[in-house]
DNA sequence: TATGTCATGTAACTGGTTACATGATTGC
DNA sequence: GCAATCATGTAACCAGTTACATGACATA
């Protein structure tokens, strides 16, 4: 039974966008959030029939033919504007390649070359898939685009931060090899 | 009860620097690992009791007075190797600043500036302190030296672009306040 | 009429955190 | 002898994931 407030406001912030069924929220999390966020599937319908209870949302009465799309209500959008003001609870990081590599030496290089290499690209792909999305995000033109655009340089940012080190840290290990 | 490699592969890798006390194991993460790694206080005993129970580590004689130290045992070593080299399972990203931003239009520039300033100088001063980690690093000439480092210039290059993105966006969200 | 996708939900489990309880050792 | 810190552990939660169960609707 999950109930924090961060999937509370990545479901309320998702609805304030559009009216939305549970499905259709879940691929929109996952489509246009998926960058700097993730909820697991079984979270999303909890998290609203909580809502739902709190007066937060309600089922539109709009002619829909299946499923039922949920939309903010005035309390719900007032509630979002809370959580959106309230502080960030940082996750403690967890980063499993650098856990692997800060005890490299027990490997060798070999195997740490390939880890590094690995998600060199991944990294590399990430930047280029932002940098399609960033030109997407400046020509619209809505209050909400330059808000966005900011989420998409970030990602940017750092996947080409981590893209470059992975090259340097590729040579590195690679001179480790003899 | 947890249970998952990766607390078993921070607690054995610990380990295999030198022998400790489930109290300095903790402090050791903390310090050491602290960067890009986090495992909780209770976690680490019972990952411990584990590992002994799997005879990957055992109460050292050593004749201490408080506490005992643990170490690792030959299987120890061989386990820590096998998991060193189990693919890393990314962790779902998380950014709760970035959740905030993506619907910043809700609450306004004003506020999304001061959460952009604060993380600009978290990610600043944390530049700082790797920056001073960095130079330790390269004074030491142990085999693991240079992989350690790699992890220090790693969490350098992120720091920095977050610092660097922090400024661009603050002038951003400033331009949209008026 | 069968297949795929949209849709809604639940239960069991895994992983992780927090708060608490307890005692030994060290330094003053 | 007292306080601080070192040390070991447990229990009760909280959070999140996965797998399962179910059915409506569209379309080929």
């Amino acid at each position: 039974m999950p109930r924090s407030p961060q999937t509370e406001t990545a479901v309320l912030g998702a609805l304030s966008v559009q009216p939305m069924t549970g499905y259709a929220l879940r691929a929109a999390i996952v489509e246009t959030l998926g960058h700097f966020w993730h909820e697991s599937f079984g979270q999303i319908y909890p998290a609203l029939a909580r809502a739902e209870a709190a007066g937060h949302v309600r089922r539109a009465t709009a002619g829909r033919t299946s499923g039922q799309a949920f939309e903010l209500t005035d309390e719900g959008r007032e509630r979002l504007r809370d959580l959106l003001r309230e502080p960030a609870d940082p996750t403690p990081p967890r980063n499993g390649l650098l856990l692997r590599l800060f005890f490299g030496a027990a490997i060798g290089p070999d195997d740490c070359l390939a880890m590094v290499r690995e998600a060199g690209e991944r990294a590399a792909g990430a930047a280029e898939r932002l940098d399609a999305l960033h030109a997407e995000v400046l020509d619209e033109t809505d209050p909400g685009a330059p808000y966005r655009a900011l989420t998409v340089e970030y990602g940017r940012a750092i996947a080409r931060a981590q893209r470059d080190w992975a090259e340097r840290a590729a040579a590195v290990l690679d001179g480790l090899r003899d």
